[in-house]
DNA sequence: GGGGATTACCTGTCCTGGACAGCAGATTCG
DNA sequence: CGAATCTGCTGTCCAGGACAGGTAATCCCC
């Protein structure tokens, strides 16, 4: 158990790695449950709308950028693609520049759920941050986005060297 | 590569601040990538992982007691626990005080992972941390406790009506 | 211009895991 | 005793991450 910087150890698990990662994969994991339950109510998930958010933010873009801007990878963004596609919200234009690419643009349907999903992201935005005063939000934001740029730098580089004793033994 | 560092897209009604939520599914679908490929190397998957440390932490559990910290259901909690002992780092004990429940406990080979996995936690936290000075950690983790404890405070209470127009179109 | 390398996407496969429903054994309480 | 309840297991459906392999279009250098 290293770290325990100043001792906050009321969670449980806590204790172990590093508190601040610990801390992240709490939040992350209810927050999600929380914004999939939202969303479900919309009839979607949260990649599907992250999708959607990101053509209404631009307008019509190749899968590598919207795979980028996910996440996932190509594969992944195909299959979402397809699932908007055949629910009717998106549709896939020819790329006049690159005839390769296919354009990702939504489609009237896709559209209407705008003002649903955002008032959902409103819903969200504000039972995260609850009673937060101003301050504090900006305090939150500040320091969500400093790790988060933590974390990407290392996305780039690190390789780490592990015995990996019995590697992928539970992997099946 | 995703550019936009500071850019949030004000979205309408979020001009008091949507970009928390937003800002936590970044940091959090990039920190579940990057624990993900650290815990990689030792054949273990974030959920495993968890289930593990809670074993390591505090003994012998029920799966009922594991399923909760781990925020899956009872099925999930199976299945993990099956992979787990499929891979011979955890067994099965009656508990003697209920035979209906399971006590699941580390086997000594899972004991062998414990100093690996702490390793990857210690990693995983400079990784995340990266050059933040203790007090900017501090913030950090105050508000990610805060983000939390509001988003637990909802995920108990509040239901939440929306429309549900075309509940399901996407979801098949 | 021609031909190989690269890009962009699609497909299929395997696995993990969330949600849900139904089931069996054990326990508890009337 | 007997019904309600609790605990865990199973099976099904689906979303999605990782990977490998394939095709068509484009790029680039000779």
């Amino acid at each position: 158990m290293s770290g325990d910087p100043d001792g906050l150890r009321q969670l449980p698990g806590a204790a172990a790695g590093g508190p601040i990662s610990h801390a992240i994969f709490r939040l992350a994991r209810i927050h999600q449950l929380l914004a999939g339950r939202l969303l479900r109510a919309a009839g979607l998930h949260p990649s599907q709308e992250l999708l959607l958010m990101r053509l209404w933010e631009s307008g019509p873009q190749r899968q590598a950028a919207l795979a980028e801007e996910l996440g996932t990878d190509s594969a992944g963004t195909t299959r979402i693609v397809q699932r908007l596609e055949a629910a009717g919200y998106v549709r896939r234009l020819p790329d006049p520049a690159d005839r390769r690419a296919t354009l990702v643009a939504t489609t009237p349907a896709g559209d209407e759920l705008r003002s649903c999903v955002e008032h959902i992201w409103t819903q969200l935005e504000e039972l995260t941050a609850g009673d937060m005063t101003e301050a504090q939000r900006r305090t939150a934001l500040a320091s969500l986005r400093a790790l988060e740029e933590n974390v990407l730098a290392t996305e780039a580089g690190s390789r780490c060297g592990m015995p990996a004793a019995k590697r992928g033994a539970a992997r099946r």
